[in-house]
DNA sequence: AAAGTCTATGCAAAGGTTTGCATAGTCACG
DNA sequence: CGTGACTATGCAAACCTTTGCATAGACTTT
């Protein structure tokens, strides 16, 4: 019989009146008898009318989506901040692109230029490890679409960020140890480049500095990527130093577990003979021997109000916001991998 | 100046010519000139004009998207599939939608309402523990969408499904145990319902039936869900039993996890005392002390191969093509946790 | 030179919905 | 009865692109 759905033409014409009527029943608008709404609601009903947004998206030039740039979702980390924002979206008439850069810029542009040709209404982004200029995040604003950062900044990019105060995480972590008698503490860096690296690192050195403890430039050693083997191979240019240090505080947790089978491998005691701190608390770190410190960030709640930030900017389109900055504070966590203070 | 972005007309009015011919010629239609085509596209690219999907869309009656429904994402199974999934779309003309059902049907059938109204072109799903009825991936199916069934079973729907051949990790996995000497091997079973959950407790049974093995019904207790606490709880009932088990094949890896852990907070020695086989492999189980015996599974195949699928539907839309079932062998990988053959 | 062929382009419709403006009809008031 | 106000509905444009058909012009063939 009919092919194809039902459209708005196709109740209109079963009733015998023009479409734009048919559309304002739908949407209740006052100036429509309520016999003739009646009428255009139960048709409507009886026949699954289903409104089709094309139509909608192309009328209001707007796509009703919004995209998510992580680097990748493996990790807890991004998987669980995504969490977040999906349970806020939700509740929301927006639908969610999420969309995996795999630390690479380039993807990372491919994938602006993919959102920016569908339209969408504005950007949730992690920028990948690799990304060091901005612009097409800018071309997405100056575009009109609403961007908002999380966890890793962008320096010298003026849009909303939700991020976490690494520097402090980093800053505790390491005081930390030097409180629990560490002597020789090292520092396995993320990625260079990294927002979070730097200020991670950067705790590390006001930390050592401020309790007067000089900082030894071979204890710090950054890996260059994610992996496991990334981290192994770093972790032995530590253990194997002259010197050994008698702490260690990684970049992330992943890096922790990967230093921590290495070092137990080699017959350390942990943390009598090295103490190790990560960062993230993943959920796996508290079930691993010995149990690791770390540094814990609220993630799910960074999720939520990033989403909720951007859902705000889209409310108030002509409006202009300020943009807002807003910095979690992470918290320590002691377990067993390191000593007690 | 100009409102908006760039569109066709806007190139036709400034070059004189018709929209269509401006469409064709970015089109590299064979009728249209090279001198126009070039002069088009040399202003086309000077003006930055970006192609308005939406407006294709409605055009063509298709959204370009596919939607992937998961139940979650934070572990490192779904992640994986996820990125496997993407790797694959993001070389075709399609946008990926991914969407969490958190694990309730409520949620899914939501999401499956919504895909629909957005005109989805088609749909990869792992459906939530909860679900039973699978009307709603019918309805999909009956309004011509494609619809690919990953990891969960979904019995009496037809449609293609690319799983994994859970009886076959179970059965291996429990034999191996029973060929280490273990008389007395338990099974804390995943959520009651799933395919998956039915599908390892048939091996394990099998396996202790082909071995002679007596079937203990107090050996066998179910985690209702995927949480710490519920794994905690079922463990307990476990070593808690007047005759305790020597062996634990746990549905998942996390739950192992816990169970280990609960285990080792009991004073037992694993694998002397009691030994745990996982499933799954996910990256930190052999990280952990001792590191997890598990079953692996090739997780990011079955997502590319899933995609895969799903695109040749999508690029047959008239040909009728066979449901294909694909499923995957699994892989025992025996590590710390368990006994010595 | 007429008829036919080919090339390059234009016209207009189609896709489904919303919305400003126009209009037909009803009613009330002077 | 004429005017004004109000109600309920319809018309048509707009959103942007693609595409079947039409056509104008040039060239070829008989």
């Amino acid at each position: 019989m009919k092919k194809g759905r039902v459209t708005i033409k196709d109740i209109a014409r079963e009733l015998k009146i023009a479409p734009s009527t048919v559309s304002r029943a739908l949407n209740d608008h006052p100036a429509i008898k309520k016999e003739t709404k009646d009428a255009v609601k139960a048709l409507a009903e009886a026949l699954d009318y289903q409104p089709n947004l094309l139509a909608l998206n192309l009328l209001q030039k707007k796509s009703n989506t919004i995209g998510v740039i992580v680097p990748e979702i493996t990790g807890h980390f991004f998987s669980a901040i995504i969490t977040g924002i999906q349970d806020v979206i939700v509740n929301s008439e927006y639908n969610i692109m999420i969309c995996l850069s795999n630390e690479s810029y380039e993807e990372e542009l491919t994938i602006v230029k993919r959102l920016s040709k569908i339209q969408i209404d504005g950007v949730l982004v992690a920028p990948s490890s690799e990304t060091k200029n901005f612009d097409h995040f800018r071309r997405l604003q100056k575009s009109g679409i609403p961007v908002v950062v999380f966890d890793r900044d962008c320096p010298g990019l003026e849009a909303d960020k939700v991020l976490v105060d690494d520097y402090f995480g980093a800053f505790q972590a390491v005081e930390y140890l030097i409180g629990t008698g560490c002597k020789n503490i090292a520092h396995l860096g993320g990625p260079l480049n990294l927002s979070t690296t730097e200020q991670r690192l950067q705790g590390y050195l006001d930390a050592l500095e401020k309790n007067k403890v000089p900082i030894n430039s071979d204890y710090i050693v950054h890996v260059p990527g994610f992996s496991h083997k990334d981290a192994v191979k770093a972790t032995k240019k530590l253990l194997e130093l002259q010197e050994r240090p008698d702490a260690i505080f990684a970049y992330n947790d992943k890096i922790a577990i990967s230093t921590m089978h290495v070092a137990k491998k080699m017959g350390l005691q942990i943390p009598d003979e090295i103490s190790v701190i990560g960062f993230d608390d993943e959920p796996h770190s508290s079930f691993i021997t010995p149990s690791l410190s770390t540094v814990w960030q609220p993630v799910y709640s960074m999720g939520m109000l990033s989403a909720r930030i951007l859902l705000s900017h889209l409310k108030n389109q002509n409006v202009i916001l300020d943009f807002r900055k807003e910095v979690f504070k992470p918290e320590l966590v002691i377990r067993a991998s390191s000593k007690e203070n």
